[in-house]
RNA sequence: CGGGGCGUAGCGCAGUCUGGUUAGCGCGCCUGGUUCGGGACCAGGAGGUCGGUGGUUCGAAUCCACUCGCCCCGACCA
């Protein structure tokens, strides 16, 4: 490819919009452009890039047997509303109508096509297993699409579906994609942390993230280092940090401060541990209830509605009238309330809450003593300090890219479609499914976040947009360019080679370079050329060498080997 | 949905508070010449509905109202 026809817009400032490493390394490297909000354009190197992601996906899922399809992204509501999806989706669906105003969306997940498929053509036992997968664009209307191509509402998903007979089947499915998903990765230089996660709206029993750590993912997620726990946040049930709760007497003591958490800390000269925040909260029936928890720790809202449904919070002047006070300074002591406990609370004593009177707090307040708790509840947000639920010793928690999810679905759409097999014993039987995704565009975010410097992208050889790139540094020089010429034909037998023949100077040549990141260099310049040589070098700084030109396709292929025993990075 | 920031040439920005010649600067682009191992130099040139609509005014990029778009944070803290 020669790189004066090529469309390459390289960028040499940072756009505005840009954020992350990722996203401005994608823009000024002319790999992606937006079109609109979370939607983008993939130019030659971002689609040769994704190309690679793509191929490396393909071989390892035909290498556990799995085939790939192509399914519609247009899908008609009716099969949506079979599993009552068309509603769960919400805003989340993009959907639109057709000329007869019958509804229909675009795609955000492939659960129900491939179950049709499946209750179509899957009829006996004998029909399964089945793996079937497909690569192809999901629309999603995010909430809130961030940094460029890691939440974005039109990406490319490397979905698959396994079909089995019962759940020793699904075991075997499920196991097959561990492993597979495990090898892409490693694959594309890129080491995963597998959590334990939660299912959400695929529904399901058990599912695993494949996740990389890095400051720019939005999830987070728990480690511990002893033993080796790992979850998501969202599904991590710590145990709450342990705190020293000292005895004493309930006292109300005058608080002329705000009510918040940090005021009444800060006022009272009391670590904020010792402070129990109470929430008041109006139940389905519009009944009071208070939540008490730990100073430190927030409510975690989601745990919140999965154990008591749907409730809200209490209305400043319902808190007026049920407490006398106003929020911050209020609390279950002398109120006829149910209450429940956080369990970071347990055995709690010593502790500051309002005493429902502006201004007022109690303190000594003693959980056991001064309060009637209805449960202890886990309603809280982990953090920092917390204890592993296996092994009681402090977990790390960090941010990280989700690029794997797999989920073992069981019955859910099988059941809901009536997908079914007739068993060895002539029963219909649900079809027992799971499914796994992957982000491809993702993985190509995630190594830019881990892979690179000051001067711009630095590829994993893998899924580099091209292996090597041959700089002539002065075009005008004839000889250089034969050299180079001659070079390109032959490493374009082995590799895929990037032919940098504009007519600009050195520097603009070495800075596009390093900016887009190709693994394997090649420069011809006089300085070589005045000792017949050519300088081969790594984008990774490992390797500089001078040789002869006629030996560069053994010195590059010695250099494009030398980067598989690079390190996989982490993110840590 | 709530909060914040930003829309001026392809890109990055100044000008807006305090209205007033022809709306600037750097990079990029075009022409000619010089230059070639880390984003060169000289000369000349093209390129703008100042996001949009309406209003105030003798006069609006600038003030007011509405609106569209993009980015960031949040959607917990009694």
């Amino acid at each position: 490819m020669n790189w004066s026809k090529a469309l390459i817009p390289t960028l040499k400032e940072v756009p505005r919009e840009a954020v992350n490493k990722s996203h401005i390394l994608l823009l000024r490297g002319g790999f992606i452009r937006a079109l609109t909000s979370g939607v983008y354009s993939y130019l030659p190197l971002g689609w040769r890039v994704l190309k690679k992601i793509m191929n490396i996906v393909r071989e390892e899922m035909d290498r556990i047997g799995a085939q790939e399809v192509l399914l519609p992204a247009l899908t008609p509501s009716s099969i949506w509303e079979e599993t009552g999806r068309w509603d769960e989706f919400g805003g989340e669906m993009f959907r639109l109508k057709d000329r007869k105003g019958r509804d229909y969306a675009l795609a955000p997940t492939h659960e129900e096509i491939m179950t049709e498929l499946a209750r179509k053509h899957i009829k006996s036992y004998r029909d399964l297993p089945q793996i079937w997968y497909q690569i192809q664009i999901k629309y999603r209307d995010e909430i809130r699409p961030r940094g460029a191509v890691l939440r974005a509402r039109t990406f490319i998903m490397k979905d698959s579906y396994s079909f089995d007979i019962d759940e020793d089947g699904l075991e075997k499915s499920y196991a097959l994609h561990y492993d597979a998903y495990t090898r892409i990765f490693e694959r594309a230089w890129l080491k995963t942390t597998v959590v334990s996660a939660s299912s959400g709206l695929m529904g399901g029993s058990e599912s695993h993230e494949f996740m990389v750590l890095s400051d720019a993912g939005e999830d987070v997620i728990v480690k511990c280092p002893k033993c080796g726990y790992s979850a998501n946040l969202e599904v991590a049930n710590l145990i709450p940090s342990p705190v020293d709760f000292p005895s004493g007497e309930l006292k109300k003591v005058h608080t002329p401060v705000g009510g918040s958490v940090r005021e009444i800390s800060e006022f009272l000269s009391v670590p904020e541990h010792l402070l129990m925040k109470s929430l008041l909260y109006m139940d389905e029936n519009g009944s009071p209830f208070f939540v008490v928890i730990r100073g430190d720790y927030d409510v975690n809202e989601e745990l919140l509605f999965k154990k008591f449904g749907n409730v809200r919070q209490a209305e400043p002047d319902e808190i007026k009238n049920l407490t006398g006070a106003s929020a911050g300074y209020i609390s279950p002591i002398g109120l006829d309330i149910p209450v429940y406990a956080d369990r970071s609370l347990e055995k709690g004593k010593g502790l500051v809450s309002g005493a429902n009177e502006d201004f007022y707090h109690y303190t000594g307040i003693d959980i056991e003593r001064d309060l009637k708790i209805k449960e202890f509840v886990d309603i809280r947000t982990p953090h920092e300090g917390d204890l592993c639920p296996e092994c009681r010793s402090k977990v790390e928690i960090k941010n990280a890219i989700e690029l794997g999810h797999i989920f073992k679905l069981g019955t859910k759409y099988s059941k809901a479609m009536g997908a079914t097999f007739t068993d060895a014993n002539g029963k219909s039987k649900p079809i027992v499914m799971g499914s796994y995704g992957i982000g491809i565009e993702r993985i190509m975010a995630t190594a830019i976040e881990l892979y690179n410097d000051e001067n711009g992208i630095i590829w994993p050889d893998p899924i580099a947009p091209f292996d090597v790139l041959v700089i002539p540094l002065d075009i005008r020089d004839s000889k250089a360019l034969e050299i180079s010429r001659k070079m390109v034909n032959i490493l374009e037998e082995t590799h895929d080679v990037l032919f940098d023949d504009r007519d600009v100077g050195p520097g603009f040549k070495f800075k596009d370079a390093d900016l887009i990141g190709i693994p394997v260099r090649v420069v011809v310049g006089p300085r070589g050329l005045k000792e017949g040589k050519v300088e081969v070098s790594r984008r990774d700084g490992s390797e500089k060498i001078m040789i002869e030109p006629d030996r560069v396709q053994e010195v590059v292929e010695k250099l494009w080997k030398n980067g598989k025993e690079l390190r996989k990075k982490s993110g840590e």
